[in-house]
RNA sequence: GGGACGUUAGCUCAGUUGGUUAGAGCGCCGUGUUCACACCGCGGAGGUCGGAGGUUCGAAUCCUCUACGUCCCACCA
């Protein structure tokens, strides 16, 4: 009936667990083994599909990173230990502002599409001196390359990471957003919504980041609170003595002034409806208006048009047919003009043209504080009454939009961009948002309010370099003018393609930019309009059909909650408008790690720790575990205890495995009342456990499991059971006390085969390691992280179901004897002569069967039951102990 | 202005559909060592569950109001 032992020689195992040494050889080994490997024969019902976050390499490595996708690795573990296929990739996210503005500032360069390309170009970041000198300018084409070159080393620093940290990704998916299958992608998707009619081209104001000098989409908005002031400026009304007073915080687009507005029942000014206003300094007539977008409240309840301040003026200016007067240009500085012109009359154009020649060709700030000073010129008043500004700027704080990486407010410039049609599918893509289960499930709001709040169609087209190019061309007409109605697209068989070094079908390079021919277009795409695609990247979405069913839609999508109006909100429109399917069944939104002083970390703050700092002092296991803890959408405020606590957990699993797998005594089949109750625990755990990782919260898997560890293996079961799994070793085996010792050699074990392979998705070094020692060899398993999750079933025909009772019981027993020793300032390991045992009669009964295992395990010569009745059920008090004198050392 | 989430022990957090005396770890206090583990064991103290009202036999849990914090969206003259 018995097993052979296969034991290990605790002398023969390194008395402490080494994580570093650890981390680096289980990595080789699973590399090497492939045990990550996603294999493409399986049928999607035996895959799990992690649509991975690819970070972006140019940014900063931060503590919320290993948090994140350490969550993410988990879950990915489990899967693949209740026999999924995973499906777990990485990427990289190279394409970007990220990434060129790393590039510009690293190497103090610029691009300039018409410098010519120079072969072999290489660059060394240039000294404090050469800074100061303008930047040097290269061929876009050496650009990109530069670009490359910095994000493929960037990409290193994050791969060592995430492979320190254990997550188990197959590296043979790994790719990069700007590489060629990525770009061919990319453009395949355009093409596909081309066809579809999704999408158009417009020249219209838009907003524009002055320092970027590109589009910036609503996605890519931030608002951010700042010092303004109001000025309150006089302005005449035309052909007449009178005036009135508007308040503004841009004084500085007086000149691009076309109208006036206020609300259509502010009973102050009702008299200038229909009428024209006069500007100061400027003198322009414009047209004054009603509005019910005026607010009466604010300012002085009137207020200049221009094109263009804030969306408003977009607005109005579109709604009443208004002049378009651009002054700010696409370097954030003011154009020249000339007054009294069609294009900015003016009645008396000579003054105007002498106050504007002191804004021209200066930025915004500069031209607000000169306009100021112009406007206390009384000489610039309209009405003839006094100077324009009225009494001092009032200081106020408003908001204002930013590009979110950017460093000036955005302006408001009429470009021409291409666009998707979005605002038409608000419906569709708010159903298909409530398709997908979001965890935690408040977080749909988020999407919700997003998607209902769009207010613009999705800007897709960037004026910028590194990224992937907008595959159409323009025919030219016979004077060379771009006919923009009839864009020509790229084939799908040309994919990826560069319209300014292919042609477009049917052309050749030599008609290009020529009257009669074609010119490409030079602006690439929003870098979410790729990111959008990561599902159907891993998929091959459009090159392998087979693949694509058994990868699409992807069963998670983890990310953070910043990003949902970007990444996820893309994705999922992606999803609709290719193939009106959403792109995943689930979305895990994970929390942020806020500082002690419960801020968001982040480097810009300087708050920021280094995530590889406590992987070398903790070990990635500790860290796991720190992770690991934290359920998803929760911030987390980084408390380096909780490292300890798992480093401290990773210790104990460690000695804990030596102990039991050290026992040398033939194992039999659990049958002693103690041993099967524990297992009938056992098998409980297992099953909520499974519970909990199946709506992925685990964190609740961890707390119960580590629970049970602590409380219920090593604390109770183990040390009860010590004395008598030792039996064999004394000599004590002949028959029942052999088959008694065996039975608890076997239940120590199974107890540490589940516990290992319950930990092992967020322990998978110290748990991988444990495992190699004797389960490896044991159970056909070589890796625990191949190893099938312990389920209910698998332990059901071990143990009774109703026994465990009996060992809620022993643990409270031991407890109350435990008790008395520290009572008595006596070691836990002493023995006891005698004591008296109280609990209730019941209680008594139900711990009978497992007497003889606590007597020993307590080590506790003997004791009187006594009943009372006083106690509540389970509740046991050790009275009147007296101790055995511990021997002379 | 609209909305979401949070507020439980000194700290970090659990608390399932309302149900005995509200839990864990850390920290603190006390105590015990060498036969898995001092990278340790055992025991103890510590909370009127942000506040007010309501529903209920019974509320940390449900409802209303409110305070504070964080975030999202809107506003941007």
């Amino acid at each position: 009936m018995s097993r052979p032992p296969r034991t290990i020689d605790p002398d023969s195992i390194a008395k402490h667990f080494d994580p570093a040494e650890a981390q680096q050889r289980w990595h080789e080994t699973w590399e090497r083994d492939g045990l990550y490997r996603y294999d493409p024969s399986k049928s999607r019902e035996e895959t799990f599909v992690v649509d991975t976050p690819p970070p972006t390499a140019s940014g900063e490595l931060h503590v919320g990173h290993v948090f994140s996708y350490t969550q993410t690795d988990v879950v990915a573990r489990y899967q693949r230990m209740c026999g999924k296929n995973v499906f777990y990739p990485m990427g990289w996210d190279d394409n970007g502002l990220p990434t060129e503005r790393r590039v510009q500032n690293h190497l103090h360069i610029r691009c300039d599409p018409h410098t010519p390309y120079e072969e072999g170009l290489e660059l060394e970041p240039p000294s404090g001196k050469q800074r100061k000198k303008p930047p040097r300018l290269v061929s876009r084409q050496n650009f990109i390359e530069i670009c490359a070159g910095l994000t493929a080393v960037d990409e290193q620093v994050f791969k060592d990471l995430w492979q320190k940290l254990g997550l188990s990704i197959d590296w043979s998916l790994e790719y990069a957003t700007i590489d060629d299958r990525c770009r061919g992608l990319a453009q395949r998707s355009f093409r596909d919504l081309f066809d579809k009619g999704h999408l158009y081209t417009t020249y219209a104001p838009t907003m524009w980041d002055v320092d970027f000098q590109t589009a910036v989409a609503q996605a890519e908005v931030a608002d951010r609170e700042e010092p303004g002031a109001y000025h309150n400026v006089e302005f005449a009304v035309e052909d007449s003595e009178q005036g009135f007073v508007i308040a503004t915080t841009r004084p500085e687009l007086l000149p691009a002034c076309v109208g006036v507005c206020a609300h259509p029942d502010d009973e102050r000014y009702q008299g200038l409806f229909g009428k024209n206003a006069v500007t100061p300094l400027f003198f322009a007539p414009v047209p004054i208006f009603a509005s019910e977008l005026a607010d009466p409240e604010k300012g002085t309840g009137i207020l200049m048009v221009c094109t263009f301040g804030d969306a408003t003026d977009v607005l109005w200016w579109r709604e009443q047919g208004l002049a378009l007067r651009q002054l700010v240009g696409r370097n954030g500085r003011l154009a020249e003009a000339e007054f009294g012109t069609d294009d900015f009359p003016s009645l008396r154009p000579e003054d105007a043209n002498r106050y504007f020649a002191e804004l021209a060709g200066k930025n915004v700030k500069q031209a607000r504080r000169a306009i100021v000073e112009l406007l206390q010129d009384a000489a610039g008043s309209a009405t003839g009454h006094s100077a324009p500004l009225q009494g001092e700027p009032e200081p106020m704080v408003h908001t204002v939009r930013y590009y979110e990486n950017g460093d000036r407010p955005l302006e408001y410039v009429p470009t021409r961009q291409w666009f998707c049609r979005l605002l038409d599918k608000k419906d569709a893509l708010l159903r298909k948002g409530e398709q997908i289960q979001w965890h935690p499930a408040h977080m749909l709001n988020r999407y919700r309010d997003w998607t209902e709040g769009l207010a613009i169609d999705w800007c897709l087209s960037r004026q910028r370099y590194f990224g992937v190019p907008i595959p159409v061309w323009y025919p030219l007409d016979s004077n060379g003018e771009r006919d923009y109605e009839h864009p020509i697209c790229a084939e799908i068989e040309q994919m990826p393609v560069d319209p300014m070094i292919h042609t477009p079908p049917g052309h050749d390079e030599s008609q290009r930019d020529q009257a009669g021919g074609f010119t490409g277009e030079a602006d690439i795409f929003d870098t979410w309009f790729t990111s959008s695609l990561t599902p159907q990247i891993g998929s091959h979405w459009g090159t392998d059909d087979d693949r694509h069913a058994k990868l699409f839609p992807a069963d998670v999508r983890p990310q953070a909650h910043e990003i949902i109006r970007t990444w996820a909100f893309y994705t999922i429109a992606k999803a609709l408008l290719h193939e009106d399917s959403i792109p995943w069944h689930h979305v895990l939104i994970s929390g942020w790690i806020l500082d002690p002083n419960r801020k968001k970390m982040s480097k810009s703050k300087g708050n920021a720790l280094v995530p590889t700092e406590p992987i070398e002092r903790f070990g990635a296991d500790a860290v796991r575990y720190w992770a690991a803890s934290a359920r998803l959408g929760v911030d987390t405020a980084l408390d380096e205890q909780i490292y300890k606590i798992g480093k401290r957990l990773s210790t104990k699993l460690y000695n804990a495995g030596k102990f039991v797998l050290a026992q040398q005594a033939p194992q039999h089949p659990i049958r002693c009342e103690l041993d099967r109750a524990f297992v009938a625990k056992l098998r409980r755990l297992a099953a909520r456990a499974a519970v909990s990782f199946d709506e992925f919260n685990y964190a609740q898997a961890l707390q119960d499991t580590e629970a049970f560890f602590w409380t219920h293996f090593t604390d109770t079961y183990l040390e009860l059971v010590k004395p008598r799994a030792r039996w064999a070793v004394d000599g004590d085996t002949a028959g029942e006390r052999a088959a008694q010792c065996g039975s608890a050699v076997a239940a120590l074990r199974l107890g540490l085969d589940v516990l290992l392979r319950m930990f092992a998705p967020v322990m998978p070094y110290v748990t991988e390691e444990i495992w190699s020692w004797v389960f490896a060899g044991e159970t056909g398993h070589p890796s625990i992280h191949r190893a099938p999750w312990p389920t209910e079933g698998s332990l059901a025909e071990i143990a009774a179901p109703d026994s465990e009772f009996s060992f809620d019981h022993a643990v409270a027993a031991l407890a109350a004897i435990n008790k008395a020793k520290a009572d008595a300032e006596v070691s836990m390991g002493r023995e006891v002569e005698r004591l008296v045992l109280a609990a209730n009669a019941k209680t008594l009964e139900a711990l009978a069967p497992v007497r003889e295992d606590v007597l020993a395990g307590a080590r506790v010569h003997q004791w009187e039951p006594l009943a009372d009745e006083a106690l509540e059920d389970g509740a046991f008090e050790a009275r009147e102990a007296s101790f055995v004198e511990r021997p002379e050392r």
